[in-house]
DNA sequence: AGTGCAACTCTTTTT
DNA sequence: GAGTTGCACT
C-alpha cells in the first residue's frame, strides 16, 4: 500500500480502497455479507469531500433504514466532521423532504401527514363501503405494489402486473379520495418525487445541480420506484451535461423483499442498465469462521438469479455447524435453552446467542420456555406499538389538528370517545366538506360544527362538542398554555390532548376491563413527543418522524442501542445487518423454511433468506429442525427442510440432542435422520425422487389403500378410509378407529402404523 | 349504538 | 390456537 496514504484509507483492503478512490462513470459495490461495506460507503464520502473537494452539500446517501442512515451519517462524520452536511436519509424520508420543499408545486398541503398501510385501508373502505375492510386491506396493498412497480392509474402496464380488472378503477379512486386530503402514503414518498422531477424542469435543474455524488445503500432491496427516481436524479440536465456520479451498494444474495416490491433485477442488471459501470467485489469477510462460509455458499450457490460471489473468511477456520433433529418444538425450545446456559456456564454473555426463525408465531414456544427457566430474552421486532388502537387514535388527534383535511384521521375519530355520532351523521359532515371545495375536501372540523345544525337528537352536541374540542387544541397549540408559551415541549400539549378528548379516560377505562397496557403505552408517546418542540411545525416533525421510523420506541419506551444481556429473539428477516457470536437457525422444516409452495423466484428468495440467517453467525452456528410441528393449531409431521439436503454432508456436524427421552428419541431420528443431506447434496430432488420411484407409481403394490384394515400402537385398530399421495412424503392415510378417533399418518415417517390382516 | 358470538385466516414487513 | 372481523341481536 501507498505510504503516502492518510491513515483511514491505509487500513482498507485493496477492493476497498478501489472502491473508494472510484470515480468517473457509474460504480456497483457489490458487498458480501461481513466484507466493510457500511465501511466502504462511509469513507468514501469523507474521502470525497476530504480528496476531491466535493462539496457535503451536494452528496446524496440513501439507504433504507432508519438504523442505517443514522449509523452511516455518525461514521461519515466521524472522519470528516464536514459530512454533517450531506443529505443522508433513508429513501423516504428523502422524498418526504423533497415534497415539503416542493409541496406546491407537488399539489401538496405542506403539513401532510403520512399514510401507513392501515390509513390507506381505510381510505379505500370508505371510498367502497361495499367492499370489507380486508378486501380493501388486499386492495390496498395491491396498490402499494403498484406504486414500488411505478405504474400509474392509467398506466397499461397496469393490468398486466395484476389480474383483478377492477384494480385500476380502485386504484383513481383511491388516488382522489387521497390527494383531496392533502395527504400521502409510502408509495408517494417516491413515486411524487419521481413524477416532480419529469415533470416540472425548474425542479429538476434545481435539484439536480444540488446533487452531484448519489450513494445507495442495500441496493438489492431497491423497487422500480426507487430505480425510476435514482435514474431521474443521476440524469443530466440542460445546465450540467454530466449526469450526477451513481454509486449502488448491495448483495444481491442478500435480496430478502421481493414480496414487498423489490425488484433484484435492479442489481443485477444494474451494469448494462449504466453503460460504463465499473464493478468492485467485496468478498473479504471479516465476521464468520470459513466452516460457516463454506455452508453459506454451498446453500447460495445453488440459486440461478445471481452474479456470483465467493466469500473468505479472514478470520479462519472454526468448528462445522451443527445440525440437531428434535421430536418436537418443545424440545427444540429445550435445546436452545441448554445451548444458551451452556454459553453463559462457559463464561459467554446471554447476548451472545440469537435464536431465529421464520415466522413470529414460533416465538411464543422460546418465550415460555426461557421465562420457565429464567432465561433472559429481548423479543426484536414483534412489538407494533404504532399499530396499538390508544396510540393511533391519540396520533389521528394529532393529524387532524395539523390538517384539518385528513379524512382518515378525523373518521377514526370523530366518535371516539362515543359523542353519538353515527354513519349518517359523518356522511352529512362528508358531503358538506365536499360542497365546500368543488372536486375536494374542506375542513373537516369546520363541517362537523355546521353539520350538527341539520342532523338531530346526540348527534348534534356530538359534533358540535367535536368541533369546539378540536379547535380548542388547535389554539392550546398554538398559544401555548394559558399566558406563558414557548418553553415547553410538544409532550405537554399531547397530554393535554389526551386527556380533554377523552381518550385517557377511554382507554383508562379499557385497561381495567381487559388488564392492557394502554395507558403506559400512552405515557410513552407523551415522553417521545418531549424533544420537540410545542409549536404546529414541532408538531409536523412529530408525525413524520413517527411515521417514517417506527423503531423509536417500543413498549418499555427504551431508545435501541443500550441492550440488556438477554438472548435475541428474531425473525431470519430483521437479522439483516446483525451479527451475534452464536447463531442457532430453527424451523428447519420442509413446510415452513420453505413452505411447500414456494417455488421458483420465490424458492430462491427463501435461500437468500437462509443464507442471511447463517451468515449472521460469526463463531458457532447451529440448526434444529423438529420431527412434529404444531401450525395453525394443528399437529403434522414435517420433512427436514430441502435447504439442508443443500449442505454437504461433511460440512454440517449432526448432532444428537443432550438430554432427554433417549430412548423414544432415537427411533424417530433415526428414521427422520435418513431423508437429509445426501452426500454431494442429491438437490432439491432427492426426498421427492425417492416417493415417487418408490410408492406412487405402483399403487396396486402398496398396503395403503381405502378400507384396509390397520393397527396402530397408540390407538388400536382401525380401518383406512382415505389416501391421498403427496409430492414429497408418499401417500398419506386418513384412519378411523374403533374408538371413533380419526387421524391422518404418512407412514414413510412413522413405524407405529401396519396393515393388520382382517 | 354498542355488545356478543361465530367464522375466518393464518409468512416475512426496512418505510 | 389465537386474534381479528362481520353480522346479528338488543
Amino acid at each position: 500500500m501507498e505510504a503516502s496514504l492518510p491513515p483511514y484509507l491505509a487500513s482498507l483492503n485493496p477492493e476497498q480502497l478501489e472502491a473508494v478512490r472510484h470515480s468517473g462513470g457509474p460504480l456497483l459495490i457489490l458487498a458480501g455479507a461481513g466484507s466493510g461495506k457500511t465501511r466502504v460507503i462511509t469513507t468514501k464520502i469523507a474521502y470525497l469531500v476530504r480528496e476531491r473537494g466535493v462539496e457535503p452539500e451536494s452528496i446524496l446517501a440513501v439507504t433504507f433504514t432508519n438504523k442505517a442512515a443514522r449509523e452511516m451519517r455518525d461514521r461519515a462524520a466521524a472522519i470528516e466532521p464536514r459530512c454533517g452536511r450531506s443529505t443522508i436519509r433513508t429513501f423516504h424520508s428523502f422524498g418526504a423532504w423533497f415534497l415539503r420543499r416542493n409541496a406546491a408545486a407537488a399539489g401538496l398541503d405542506p403539513n401532510f401527514v403520512i399514510y401507513d398501510d392501515d390509513d390507506s385501508t381505510t381510505l379505500l373502505h370508505a371510498a367502497f363501503p361495499q367492499y370489507t375492510r380486508s378486501e380493501c386491506g388486499r386492495i390496498a396493498s395491491a396498490l402499494a405494489r403498484a406504486k414500488d412497480l411505478g405504474l400509474e392509474p392509467d398506466s397499461p402496464d397496469l393490468s398486466a402486473a395484476f389480474r383483478d380488472p377492477q384494480l385500476r378503477r380502485a386504484y383513481a379512486v383511491y388516488e382522489e379520495r387521497l390527494r383531496r386530503t392533502g395527504n400521502v402514503d409510502f408509495g408517494d414518498l417516491i413515486r411524487l418525487p419521481a413524477r416532480l422531477l419529469r415533470d416540472d424542469p425548474a425542479v429538476a435543474r434545481r435539484t439536480r445541480q444540488r446533487f452531484r455524488v448519489i450513494l445507495v445503500d442495500e441496493y438489492q432491496d431497491s423497487n422500480v420506484a426507487q430505480f425510476e427516481l435514482l435514474r431521474l436524479l443521476a440524469e443530466p440536465s440542460e445546465s450540467s451535461a454530466e449526469g450526477a456520479y451513481l454509486c449502488v451498494v448491495g448483495d444481491d444474495d442478500q435480496s430478502i423483499y421481493r414480496f414487498r416490491g423489490a425488484e433484484i433485477r435492479n442489481i443485477l442488471e444494474f451494469p448494462s442498465i449504466f453503460p460504463g459501470t465499473s464493478v468492485v467485489k467485496l468478498e473479504r469477510n471479516y465476521r464468520s469462521r470459513q466452516s460457516i462460509l463454506d455452508v453459506a455458499g454451498q446453500v447460495v450457490s445453488r440459486n440461478a438469479g445471481r452474479l456470483g460471489k465467493e466469500l473468505r473468511a479472514e478470520r479462519g477456520g472454526g468448528e462445522r455447524p451443527k445440525l440437531v433433529l428434535l421430536e418436537d418444538q418443545d424440545e427444540e425450545a429445550a435445546h436452545c435453552a441448554r445451548l444458551c446456559e451452556a454459553r453463559v456456564g462457559s463464561g459467554g454473555s446471554w447476548s451472545d446467542l440469537a435464536i431465529l426463525y421464520r415466522t413470529n408465531a414460533q416465538s411464543l414456544t422460546f418465550e415460555q420456555e426461557f421465562s420457565r427457566r429464567r432465561i433472559p430474552y429481548r423479543l426484536v421486532g414483534a412489538l407494533r406499538f404504532y399499530e396499538r388502537e390508544e396510540i393511533k387514535d391519540s396520533l389521528a388527534y394529532l393529524a387532524l389538528i395539523s390538517n384539518r383535511r385528513d379524512e382518515v384521521a378525523w373518521k377514526r375519530v370523530v366518535n371516539k370517545p362515543s359523542r353519538g355520532i353515527g354513519e349518517a351523521s359523518a356522511e352529512a359532515v362528508l358531503a358538506l366538506a365536499e360542497g365546500e371545495s368543488p372536486g375536494g375536501l374542506g375542513d373537516l372540523v369546520a363541517a362537523s360544527r355546521r353539520a350538527a345544525e341539520t342532523v338531530k337528537g346526540k348527534a348534534r352536541s356530538g359534533l358540535t362538542g367535536f368541533a369546539e374540542l378540536v379547535d380548542g387544541l388547535g389554539g392550546l397549540l398554538a398559544a401555548g398554555p394559558s399566558g406563558r408559551s414557548g418553553d415547553e415541549t410538544l409532550a405537554a400539549f399531547l397530554e393535554a390532548v389526551v386527556k380533554r378528548t377523552g381518550l385517557a379516560d377511554y382507554h383508562r377505562g379499557q385497561d381495567e376491563i381487559a388488564g392492557t397496557q394502554k395507558i403506559a403505552n400512552l405515557d410513552e408517546l407523551v415522553n417521545a413527543a418531549s424533544i420537540y418542540p410545542r409549536s404546529a411545525e414541532g408538531l409536523a416533525a412529530f408525525l413524520e418522524t413517527i411515521e417514517l421510523d417506527r423503531s423509536l420506541i417500543d413498549d418499555k419506551g427504551r431508545r435501541e442501542g443500550q441492550a440488556p444481556d438477554a438472548v435475541t429473539l428474531i425473525t431470519m428477516h430483521n437479522t439483516k445487518g446483525l451479527e451475534f457470536p452464536v447463531v442457532i437457525v430453527t424451523g428447519m422444516e420442509q413446510g415452513l423454511f420453505p413452505r411447500d409452495d414456494e417455488e421458483g423466484e420465490d424458492l430462491e428468495e427463501q435461500r437468500r433468506l437462509f443464507y442471511v440467517a447463517i451468515t449472521r453467525a460469526k463463531d458457532e452456528l447451529y440448526l434444529s429442525a423438529c420431527r412434529w410441528r404444531r401450525l395453525h393449531g394443528r399437529l403434522s409431521q414435517t420433512l427436514p427442510s430441502r435447504f439442508l439436503s443443500e449442505i454437504e454432508a461433511d460440512s454440517l456436524e449432526r448432532a444428537g440432542p443432550g438430554s432427554g427421552d433417549r430412548e423414544a428419541r432415537r427411533n424417530g431420528e433415526r428414521r427422520y435422520g435418513q431423508s437429509l443431506g445426501e452426500p454431494g447434496g442429491a438437490g432439491p430432488r432427492g426426498t421427492a425422487g425417492q416417493a415417487r420411484g418408490a410408492g406412487a407409481e405402483r399403487p396396486e403394490a402398496s398396503p395403503w389403500r381405502a378400507g384396509q384394515a390397520v393397527y396402530h400402537d397408540d390407538y388400536g385398530s382401525g380401518v383406512i378410509i382415505k389416501v391421498s399421495p403427496t409430492p414429497s412424503s408418499g401417500p398419506l392415510v386418513v384412519v378411523r378407529f374403533e374408538t371413533g378417533r380419526q387421524a391422518q399418518f404418512f407412514p414413510r415417517f412413522t413405524s407405529k402404523l401396519e396393515p393388520s390382516r382382517t
